[in-house]
DNA sequence: ATGACTCCCAGTGGGAGA
């Protein structure tokens, strides 16, 4: 079984790029993010010709995700269950026996903010549901645009990011915080080539100059670890003329 | 270099993303 998730910024642009990429990665399960369309909006049709049952929580032009899956999912949940939220970013749902939760955590913008306080406030509601998730399901997979870049290791340029949004210790904290509930980073299970990020600025030839972060994250629980056969970045759709700014990440399960 | 790009809603600009 393939999971994968792709912050795909704006599903309306790139719905051609998303069937074309779902074509060439059959994967069993897709979680999206900044889909940035309301549900009545949402390309419904042409995603269930291509084979995928549709679960989607969108708002007007922000954030918004969605669960594809080759099957029906049971127990769909949208956003933290008792943690008021305006916005659309959880999407979560049982599928083959494993609860999938699709999420888009907030960006933070920064760290004098107060969207980087919301970003708190929302990541410690996450763990704290996440802890409850697994008591009832043990096989997990939280995967998405985690808005964090967990090491020195997953930036471009350390030093330069040093204390910004995305990079901050409370930030990896919290990060380290869902890795504490039993959860492991798929991507690291495995020898990566060098400088794997999952997201480049679209400004500054960022791509060309390979100038990125790695912020989208596919965290297992500790009873599908033993399961987890391969994890990869996708660096192809980011070559598209007018792509996301981010790349899917995979993971196989065996 | 107080920038750069892309998307959205708007409406001949501005917020947000990361």
């Amino acid at each position: 079984m393939r999971l994968a998730t792709w912050n795909v910024n704006s599903l309306a642009v790139r719905l051609p790029q998303l069937l074309d990429w779902l074509k060439a990665n059959p994967v069993d399960a897709i979680a999206l993010q900044e889909t940035k369309l309301t549900d009545d909006k949402f390309p419904q049709a042409e995603i269930e010709a291509a084979g995928y049952a549709v679960q989607r929580f969108g708002q007007k032009t922000y954030n918004g995700v969605a669960l594809l899956t080759r099957g029906d999912v049971a127990a769909v949940q949208k956003n933290i269950p008792g943690f008021d939220d305006e916005q659309a970013r959880v999407i979560a749902g049982t599928y083959v026996g494993v609860r999938v939760i699709g999420a888009y955590i907030p960006n933070g913008q920064s760290v004098d903010s107060e969207k980087f306080g919301y970003k708190m406030r929302w990541l410690e509601a996450l763990r704290a549901w996440v802890a409850t998730e697994l008591q009832s399901h043990p096989q997990l997979v939280l995967m998405g645009d985690y808005n964090i870049a967990p090491e020195d290791r997953d930036v471009y340029d350390p030093v330069a990011w040093a204390g910004q949004v995305l990079c901050t210790p409370e930030e990896r904290a919290h990060f380290q915080g869902l890795i504490g509930l039993g959860l492991v980073d798929a991507f690291r299970l495995f020898e990566q080539p060098p400088k794997p990020w999952s997201w480049w600025d679209y400004r500054n030839l960022a791509f060309r100059k390979n100038q990125g972060l790695r912020i989208d994250h596919i965290l297992v629980s500790e009873a599908l670890r033993s399961r987890v056969a391969g994890c990869v970045i996708d660096k192809l759709p980011r070559k598209n003329e007018r792509p996301s700014d981010h790349a899917p990440v995979v993971v196989e399960l065996a």
